[in-house]
DNA sequence: CTTTATGCAAAGCGTTTGCATACTT
DNA sequence: AAGTATGCAAACGCTTTGCATAAAG
Protein backbone atom coordinates (compact mmCIF):
# COMPACT_ATOMS: atom_id res chain seq x y z
CA UNK A 1 0.00 0.00 0.00
CA UNK A 2 0.90 3.40 -0.88
CA UNK A 3 1.03 5.78 1.94
CA UNK A 4 2.41 8.72 -0.39
CA UNK A 5 -0.71 9.32 -1.69
CA UNK A 6 -2.97 11.65 -0.94
CA UNK A 7 -6.48 9.49 -0.09
CA UNK A 8 -9.94 11.26 -0.44
CA UNK A 9 -12.85 11.09 1.13
CA UNK A 10 -15.54 8.75 -1.28
CA UNK A 11 -18.89 7.69 -0.94
CA UNK A 12 -18.28 4.11 -1.17
CA UNK A 13 -15.03 4.13 0.87
CA UNK A 14 -17.58 5.81 4.05
CA UNK A 15 -20.19 3.52 3.44
CA UNK A 16 -17.79 0.53 3.23
CA UNK A 17 -16.61 2.05 7.36
CA UNK A 18 -19.94 2.60 7.82
CA UNK A 19 -21.07 -1.07 7.02
CA UNK A 20 -18.26 -2.43 8.73
CA UNK A 21 -18.70 -0.75 12.01
CA UNK A 22 -22.00 -1.06 12.22
CA UNK A 23 -21.56 -5.13 11.99
CA UNK A 24 -21.62 -7.40 14.30
CA UNK A 25 -20.79 -10.55 12.38
CA UNK A 26 -17.72 -9.94 11.27
CA UNK A 27 -18.43 -9.48 7.93
CA UNK A 28 -16.18 -11.06 4.49
CA UNK A 29 -15.41 -9.09 1.68
CA UNK A 30 -18.52 -10.66 0.08
CA UNK A 31 -20.91 -10.18 2.87
CA UNK A 32 -20.25 -6.55 2.89
CA UNK A 33 -20.58 -6.26 -0.76
CA UNK A 34 -23.97 -7.12 -0.16
CA UNK A 35 -24.73 -4.92 2.25
CA UNK A 36 -23.34 -1.92 0.58
CA UNK A 37 -24.96 -2.91 -2.45
CA UNK A 38 -28.59 -2.33 -0.85
CA UNK A 39 -27.70 1.31 -0.74
CA UNK A 40 -25.39 1.60 -3.93
CA UNK A 41 -25.82 -1.04 -6.53
CA UNK A 42 -23.49 -0.23 -8.78
CA UNK A 43 -20.52 -1.00 -6.26
CA UNK A 44 -18.18 -3.14 -7.64
CA UNK A 45 -16.67 -6.07 -5.95
CA UNK A 46 -12.92 -4.41 -6.32
CA UNK A 47 -14.18 -1.07 -4.84
CA UNK A 48 -15.03 -3.47 -1.82
CA UNK A 49 -11.45 -5.35 -1.76
CA UNK A 50 -9.53 -2.32 -1.90
CA UNK A 51 -11.19 0.05 0.56
CA UNK A 52 -11.42 -2.34 3.29
CA UNK A 53 -7.52 -3.36 3.10
CA UNK A 54 -7.07 0.64 3.16
CA UNK A 55 -9.37 1.14 6.25
CA UNK A 56 -7.32 -1.64 7.41
CA UNK A 57 -4.12 -0.22 6.62
CA UNK A 58 -5.22 3.14 8.17
CA UNK A 59 -6.53 1.45 11.29
CA UNK A 60 -9.78 1.90 10.76
CA UNK A 61 -11.39 -1.17 10.75
CA UNK A 62 -9.37 -5.06 11.53
CA UNK A 63 -8.69 -7.96 9.50
CA UNK A 64 -9.38 -11.64 11.08
CA UNK A 65 -7.12 -13.89 8.93
CA UNK A 66 -7.91 -16.80 11.26
CA UNK A 67 -11.46 -17.82 10.73
CA UNK A 68 -12.61 -19.89 8.10
CA UNK A 69 -10.98 -19.70 4.75
CA UNK A 70 -12.05 -16.14 3.85
CA UNK A 71 -10.63 -12.67 5.25
CA UNK A 72 -12.90 -11.01 7.83
CA UNK A 73 -13.18 -7.79 9.12
CA UNK A 74 -14.78 -6.02 12.05
CA UNK A 75 -14.73 -2.81 14.01
CA UNK A 76 -11.83 -1.68 16.24
CA UNK A 77 -12.46 -2.49 19.83
CA UNK A 78 -9.93 -3.88 22.71
CA UNK A 79 -8.08 -6.91 21.92
CA UNK A 80 -9.68 -10.18 21.78
CA UNK A 81 -10.46 -13.75 20.99
CA UNK A 82 -12.61 -15.42 18.93
CA UNK A 83 -15.16 -18.86 19.38
CA UNK A 84 -16.42 -20.08 16.25
CA UNK A 85 -19.20 -22.71 16.50
CA UNK A 86 -18.16 -25.61 14.50
CA UNK A 87 -21.61 -26.67 13.29
CA UNK A 88 -23.31 -23.27 12.75
CA UNK A 89 -20.02 -21.11 12.53
CA UNK A 90 -21.34 -18.60 14.69
CA UNK A 91 -18.57 -16.36 16.12
CA UNK A 92 -18.47 -14.75 19.21
CA UNK A 93 -15.76 -12.52 20.49
CA UNK A 94 -13.96 -12.63 23.78
CA UNK A 95 -12.10 -10.58 26.13
CA UNK A 96 -9.88 -11.65 27.97
CA UNK A 97 -8.37 -9.68 31.03
CA UNK A 98 -4.63 -10.33 30.48
CA UNK A 99 -3.85 -9.96 26.92
CA UNK A 100 -0.94 -7.59 27.34
CA UNK A 101 0.77 -10.14 29.89
CA UNK A 102 0.59 -13.00 27.02
CA UNK A 103 2.51 -10.44 24.44
CA UNK A 104 5.30 -9.93 27.21
CA UNK A 105 5.46 -13.77 28.39
CA UNK A 106 5.84 -14.93 24.96
CA UNK A 107 8.41 -12.54 23.95
CA UNK A 108 10.37 -13.96 26.72
CA UNK A 109 10.08 -17.64 26.07
CA UNK A 110 10.93 -17.07 22.66
CA UNK A 111 13.31 -13.46 22.39
CA UNK A 112 10.53 -12.27 19.65
CA UNK A 113 9.67 -8.89 20.23
CA UNK A 114 5.91 -9.80 20.07
CA UNK A 115 3.74 -6.82 18.79
CA UNK A 116 0.24 -8.86 19.13
CA UNK A 117 -1.79 -12.28 18.77
CA UNK A 118 -4.60 -14.34 18.58
CA UNK A 119 -6.38 -17.40 19.67
CA UNK A 120 -8.86 -18.75 18.20
CA UNK A 121 -11.34 -21.25 20.36
CA UNK A 122 -13.07 -24.02 18.35
CA UNK A 123 -16.27 -26.17 19.66
CA UNK A 124 -19.87 -26.24 19.96
CA UNK A 125 -22.22 -23.36 20.66
CA UNK A 126 -24.68 -23.64 23.26
CA UNK A 127 -27.34 -24.19 20.74
CA UNK A 128 -25.61 -26.33 18.37
CA UNK A 129 -25.24 -28.56 21.58
CA UNK A 130 -28.75 -29.85 21.82
CA UNK B 1 -14.44 -37.46 3.27
CA UNK B 2 -15.33 -41.17 2.99
CA UNK B 3 -14.68 -42.98 5.91
CA UNK B 4 -16.27 -46.40 4.53
CA UNK B 5 -13.18 -46.42 1.86
CA UNK B 6 -10.89 -48.81 3.06
CA UNK B 7 -7.46 -47.07 2.42
CA UNK B 8 -4.38 -48.41 0.83
CA UNK B 9 -0.63 -47.45 1.38
CA UNK B 10 1.02 -46.09 -1.45
CA UNK B 11 4.29 -45.42 -2.14
CA UNK B 12 3.16 -41.45 -2.30
CA UNK B 13 0.91 -41.83 0.81
CA UNK B 14 3.79 -42.94 2.73
CA UNK B 15 6.38 -40.34 1.20
CA UNK B 16 4.62 -37.58 1.93
CA UNK B 17 4.19 -38.58 5.47
CA UNK B 18 7.83 -38.80 6.11
CA UNK B 19 8.48 -35.69 4.15
CA UNK B 20 6.10 -34.04 6.66
CA UNK B 21 6.82 -35.78 9.99
CA UNK B 22 10.89 -34.87 9.21
CA UNK B 23 10.34 -31.31 8.39
CA UNK B 24 11.12 -28.46 10.82
CA UNK B 25 8.97 -25.85 8.97
CA UNK B 26 5.82 -26.12 9.09
CA UNK B 27 5.57 -26.96 4.95
CA UNK B 28 2.94 -25.78 2.78
CA UNK B 29 1.42 -27.99 0.66
CA UNK B 30 3.78 -26.75 -2.22
CA UNK B 31 6.73 -27.41 -0.15
CA UNK B 32 5.69 -30.84 0.05
CA UNK B 33 5.33 -30.83 -3.64
CA UNK B 34 8.97 -30.05 -4.31
CA UNK B 35 10.75 -32.06 -1.20
CA UNK B 36 9.13 -35.21 -2.60
CA UNK B 37 9.09 -34.75 -5.92
CA UNK B 38 13.35 -34.78 -5.31
CA UNK B 39 12.74 -38.42 -5.30
CA UNK B 40 9.37 -39.11 -7.29
CA UNK B 41 9.99 -36.69 -9.84
CA UNK B 42 6.15 -37.68 -11.66
CA UNK B 43 4.47 -36.71 -8.46
CA UNK B 44 1.26 -34.90 -8.75
CA UNK B 45 0.22 -32.04 -7.06
CA UNK B 46 -3.28 -33.04 -6.59
CA UNK B 47 -2.20 -35.91 -4.96
CA UNK B 48 0.00 -33.84 -2.48
CA UNK B 49 -3.14 -32.21 -1.33
CA UNK B 50 -5.36 -35.29 -1.27
CA UNK B 51 -2.64 -37.34 0.72
CA UNK B 52 -2.27 -34.61 3.15
CA UNK B 53 -6.02 -34.08 3.80
CA UNK B 54 -6.54 -37.38 4.13
CA UNK B 55 -3.60 -38.02 6.57
CA UNK B 56 -5.09 -34.80 8.52
CA UNK B 57 -8.29 -36.96 8.75
CA UNK B 58 -6.80 -40.05 9.85
CA UNK B 59 -4.67 -37.73 12.92
CA UNK B 60 -1.28 -39.00 11.55
CA UNK B 61 -0.56 -35.18 10.58
CA UNK B 62 -1.81 -31.69 11.70
CA UNK B 63 -3.26 -28.76 9.52
CA UNK B 64 -2.14 -24.92 10.87
CA UNK B 65 -4.77 -22.65 9.22
CA UNK B 66 -3.86 -19.42 10.50
CA UNK B 67 -0.32 -18.83 9.70
CA UNK B 68 -0.33 -17.18 6.59
CA UNK B 69 -2.81 -17.05 3.78
CA UNK B 70 -1.55 -20.99 2.33
CA UNK B 71 -2.42 -24.18 4.28
CA UNK B 72 0.67 -25.60 6.29
CA UNK B 73 1.12 -28.93 8.11
CA UNK B 74 2.99 -30.68 10.58
CA UNK B 75 3.76 -33.62 12.65
CA UNK B 76 1.66 -34.26 15.49
CA UNK B 77 2.53 -33.28 18.74
CA UNK B 78 1.93 -32.26 22.29
CA UNK B 79 -0.58 -28.80 21.25
CA UNK B 80 1.47 -25.57 20.55
CA UNK B 81 1.30 -22.37 19.85
CA UNK B 82 3.14 -20.68 17.06
CA UNK B 83 5.15 -17.05 16.57
CA UNK B 84 5.91 -15.87 13.34
CA UNK B 85 8.16 -13.02 12.57
CA UNK B 86 6.73 -10.57 10.20
CA UNK B 87 9.85 -9.84 8.56
CA UNK B 88 11.39 -12.84 7.63
CA UNK B 89 8.47 -15.43 8.41
CA UNK B 90 10.33 -17.93 10.32
CA UNK B 91 7.82 -19.65 12.03
CA UNK B 92 8.57 -21.44 16.10
CA UNK B 93 6.84 -23.15 18.74
CA UNK B 94 5.73 -22.55 22.01
CA UNK B 95 4.61 -25.35 24.45
CA UNK B 96 2.39 -23.87 26.78
CA UNK B 97 1.82 -25.35 30.03
CA UNK B 98 -1.97 -24.53 30.48
CA UNK B 99 -3.03 -25.28 27.35
CA UNK B 100 -6.10 -27.42 28.93
CA UNK B 101 -7.08 -24.85 31.41
CA UNK B 102 -7.68 -22.66 28.56
CA UNK B 103 -10.34 -24.42 26.75
CA UNK B 104 -12.14 -25.18 30.53
CA UNK B 105 -11.78 -21.35 31.05
CA UNK B 106 -13.11 -20.38 27.37
CA UNK B 107 -15.97 -22.71 27.57
CA UNK B 108 -17.08 -21.47 30.82
CA UNK B 109 -16.52 -17.68 29.65
CA UNK B 110 -18.59 -18.66 26.42
CA UNK B 111 -21.11 -21.68 27.19
CA UNK B 112 -19.84 -23.35 23.85
CA UNK B 113 -18.11 -26.77 24.24
CA UNK B 114 -14.26 -26.06 23.46
CA UNK B 115 -12.57 -28.97 21.62
CA UNK B 116 -9.31 -27.63 20.74
CA UNK B 117 -7.47 -23.87 20.77
CA UNK B 118 -4.88 -22.09 18.85
CA UNK B 119 -3.18 -19.23 18.95
CA UNK B 120 -0.54 -17.08 17.34
CA UNK B 121 1.99 -14.56 18.29
CA UNK B 122 3.37 -11.95 15.92
CA UNK B 123 6.28 -10.42 15.71
CA UNK B 124 9.97 -9.78 15.03
CA UNK B 125 12.55 -12.57 15.41
CA UNK B 126 15.58 -12.27 17.36
CA UNK B 127 18.10 -12.37 14.13
CA UNK B 128 15.34 -9.41 12.62
CA UNK B 129 15.63 -7.26 15.54
CA UNK B 130 19.05 -6.50 14.80
C1' DC C 1 -7.02 20.75 -14.04
C1' DT C 2 -4.57 17.20 -11.63
C1' DT C 3 -4.65 13.07 -9.40
C1' DT C 4 -6.94 9.50 -6.89
C1' DA C 5 -10.89 6.22 -6.99
C1' DT C 6 -14.24 3.58 -9.39
C1' DG C 7 -16.40 -0.14 -12.30
C1' DC C 8 -15.56 -3.76 -15.04
C1' DA C 9 -13.37 -7.76 -16.54
C1' DA C 10 -9.46 -10.48 -16.74
C1' DA C 11 -5.84 -12.65 -14.31
C1' DG C 12 -3.69 -14.72 -10.09
C1' DC C 13 -3.04 -18.00 -6.53
C1' DG C 14 -3.90 -21.84 -3.64
C1' DT C 15 -6.89 -25.69 -3.67
C1' DT C 16 -10.24 -29.13 -5.47
C1' DT C 17 -12.14 -32.28 -8.80
C1' DG C 18 -13.32 -35.37 -13.05
C1' DC C 19 -11.56 -38.79 -15.63
C1' DA C 20 -8.82 -42.38 -17.74
C1' DT C 21 -5.00 -45.25 -16.27
C1' DA C 22 -2.04 -47.63 -12.83
C1' DC C 23 -1.43 -49.86 -8.68
C1' DT C 24 -2.92 -52.42 -4.07
C1' DT C 25 -4.97 -55.86 -2.10
C1' DA D 1 -10.60 -59.28 -10.40
C1' DA D 2 -12.38 -55.44 -7.65
C1' DG D 3 -11.77 -51.14 -6.12
C1' DT D 4 -8.70 -47.41 -4.46
C1' DA D 5 -5.01 -44.06 -5.82
C1' DT D 6 -2.53 -41.64 -9.24
C1' DG D 7 -1.30 -38.09 -12.90
C1' DC D 8 -2.99 -34.69 -15.57
C1' DA D 9 -5.59 -30.80 -16.63
C1' DA D 10 -9.50 -28.22 -16.06
C1' DA D 11 -12.33 -25.83 -12.72
C1' DC D 12 -12.94 -23.57 -8.43
C1' DG D 13 -13.38 -19.70 -4.80
C1' DC D 14 -11.38 -15.78 -3.02
C1' DT D 15 -8.52 -11.92 -3.99
C1' DT D 16 -5.82 -8.76 -6.88
C1' DT D 17 -4.91 -5.95 -10.88
C1' DG D 18 -4.94 -3.24 -15.54
C1' DC D 19 -7.31 0.03 -17.79
C1' DA D 20 -10.51 3.52 -19.34
C1' DT D 21 -13.78 6.62 -17.12
C1' DA D 22 -15.63 9.29 -13.17
C1' DA D 23 -15.17 11.93 -9.10
C1' DA D 24 -12.60 14.58 -5.47
C1' DG D 25 -9.84 18.24 -4.24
Amino acid sequence: MDFSIKRRSTRQRRMILKEVKKSKFHPSAEDVYKLVRKKMPRISLGTVYRNLELLCSEGLIFRLDNIDSKRRYEHIDNPHYHVVCLRCDRVEDIYPDNYGKWNEAMGEYTNFKISHHNAVFYGTCSECQT
